[in-house]
DNA sequence: CGACAACTTGTAACCGGTTTCATAAAACGT
DNA sequence: ACGTTTTATGAAACCGGTTACAAGTTGTCG
């Protein structure tokens, strides 16, 4: 035990109060002589107090730490939301652990485990795909657990998220009210993620006359868009357009396209899904789907936060997301 | 006090056995009966049993809590290095803490007390930069601490990381070894990244006849780039090659280049920073310098660990980096 | 067969706080 | 001035583990 720091018992010794009292101090309580307070705070600086958080913990049963487990880190649309998450909490004096599933839902579940036994309070998951033991190991020992950047009214587990499905059917709404009608749609693999397959089958949703969608799925990054979008240009099926279901395709799209001499949007138009904070500056400025990723960490902490406090229920909520349009789509005649 | 769950009391009840033995099992000591042990881990699993982070936390004052403190998570470059360093943490049963500065000092303080007070056991910090009273703090406290993405020998504390003067030396040597003779500069905010700073004086140790180096400032984005891309083109310099220390200002470059009509690398020569995934693909491929930010983590990750375990003296490491050349810079010839 | 070593297990102190309840002191009302 | 609240403080139980030490068991060997 490194005993270099003072613990209550030493400023309860230095200021001849009980260690009752110190504690009283440290937590603001408010039934304590104003003198009184003062002693203790000064003597907490001079040991250089800082209260135990195990041992507080231990008494109180609150850690005071959320936990998020993401699939990654490098696409920056979560680095953005947990950055949101991680500063809401922080004003209410919460703290963020962050742990990597990798898009697998045994590491998903062993991590969850680990920050379980860290002393995780709550849990902020994504998407609504989970090991069944996960979600029963939360209800056994009633963690709070939100499903997000997905937004279900029929799941158990409250979901707060966008609604990938009707953004994505708004997105090919968009592009045929363009005129488009043959549409490439360059997506993520299916297989590891609900946002992904809720995307493609929104767009499929969108009912309209003479409509064809072709879709190629790739690895969800540059790399993968470039080779997508080629694939699509040497399937020569004359699209007109391509819809990309995240914006790292749409860049990849858009160096496949400066390659093969092709420019956008008038041999072809790119739509993106995210709204990273580049597509503003690319050119032609990508027209892409809005997440508001800012906005759902807010509200996960928040509603996360008001629940261990108050243990008022935990509703789902729909972020709204809607599309920005900028040069990458033109409109072209339908005959 | 949630007693939905089963303490260690419960399962030496349900055992026969003593908590102490129970405490055995749990942490796998070597004395205990095989068919002992059976029994403790199937009643364990049968009420459910999960020990009491805090409460061990107390009693061993060890919580495998690690903390690291990075300006943003918003540049990739960060989200790489923090994914290495949680999975070479999560090996041995360590647990990653992340808190933002926002390049603020002060926030920094005040993110550091916080997880200070949630039992972090070591720090690891983004470049030399920090607050007196923080490492006054972490030396009364002794609390283990490294810098990182910076490598710097004479710091008292230990530095992992690489060599931002010499890369920025190498990369000027590069191009002036291409023919380059005049060179712009772009790079990110000096006043709060040592690490810009850095790579600013280190490109000015590159001593070379008839080299000139035109330095731009500007914002850490893509944004960024390309204004002061657009900038430099203004400016008229007849520079023949833009040496960015950030691919992502790289980017804007190439976006501010293609707006104005310009070709990389015929008219202009760009070089990237950091390497990240996309520089490959773009077209023409960006010629960069790869800067390790995985070997970093996960060699920052290790020694934390083996520093805390042993108590072995954590040791500065210079983690190389090199140049990657691609297409972006074209040799040109010098009179 | 008995002494002694090697294993297993239990007892109880301890980690450093929070909080209930009791009590002493001060403030209040008439 | 005295009974009644209100306020400030302290004593001690408690949170749920770990671990030093003691003690009981089993095994080994001369």
């Amino acid at each position: 035990m490194d005993k270099r720091h003072g613990k209550i018992r030493d400023v309860a010794r230095e200021t001849g109060l009980s260690i009752a009292t110190v504690s009283r101090v440290m937590n603001g309580a408010t039934n304590v002589k104003e003198e009184t307070r003062a002693r203790v705070l000064d003597a907490s600086s001079r040991l250089n107090y800082l209260p135990n958080p195990a041992a507080r913990a231990l008494s109180t049963s609150r850690s005071k730490t959320i936990a998020a487990i993401v699939p990654t880190l490098e696409y920056s649309i979560f680095a953005q939301y947990l950055t949101a998450i991680e500063q809401t909490l922080a004003v209410r004096g919460y703290s963020l652990v962050i742990a990597l599933s990798n898009f697998d839902q045994t590491e998903e579940l062993d991590a969850a485990r680990k920050l379980l036994g860290m002393g995780a309070e709550a849990f902020i998951l994504s998407g609504t795909e989970h090991d069944g033991s996960l979600i029963d190991l939360f209800d056994r020992r009633s963690i709070p657990h939100v499903y997000t950047s997905v937004w279900n009214p029929s799941s158990i587990v409250p979901t707060i998220g966008y609604d990938n499905a009707a953004l994505a059917s708004d997105a090919v709404d968009f592009l045929y009210a363009k005129g488009h009608r043959h549409i490439a749609v360059i997506h993520g693999p299916l297989f590891n993620s609900d946002r992904t397959r809720a995307r493609k089958s929104g767009s499929l949703n969108a009912k309209h006359q003479n409509l064809e969608l072709l879709f190629h799925e790739t690895e969800l990054n540059v790399a993968g868009g470039k080779s997508a979008m080629k694939a699509v240009l040497d399937a020569q099926q004359h699209c007109t357009a391509v819809l990309c279901f995240s914006d790292v395709l749409a860049l990849g799209s858009y160096f496949a396209a400066q390659e093969r001499g092709l420019r956008i949007p008038d041999d072809l138009s790119v739509m993106g899904f995210d709204n990273l904070d580049w597509t503003a500056h690319i050119s032609p400025a990508l027209t892409t789907v809005n997440l508001p990723v800012t906005t759902m960490g807010e509200r996960v902490a928040m509603q996360l936060m008001d629940h261990l406090e108050t243990h008022q229920a935990i509703s789902g909520e729909l972020i709204a997301g809607h599309i920005v349009e900028r040069a990458s789509v033109r409109p072209i005649n339908q005959n």
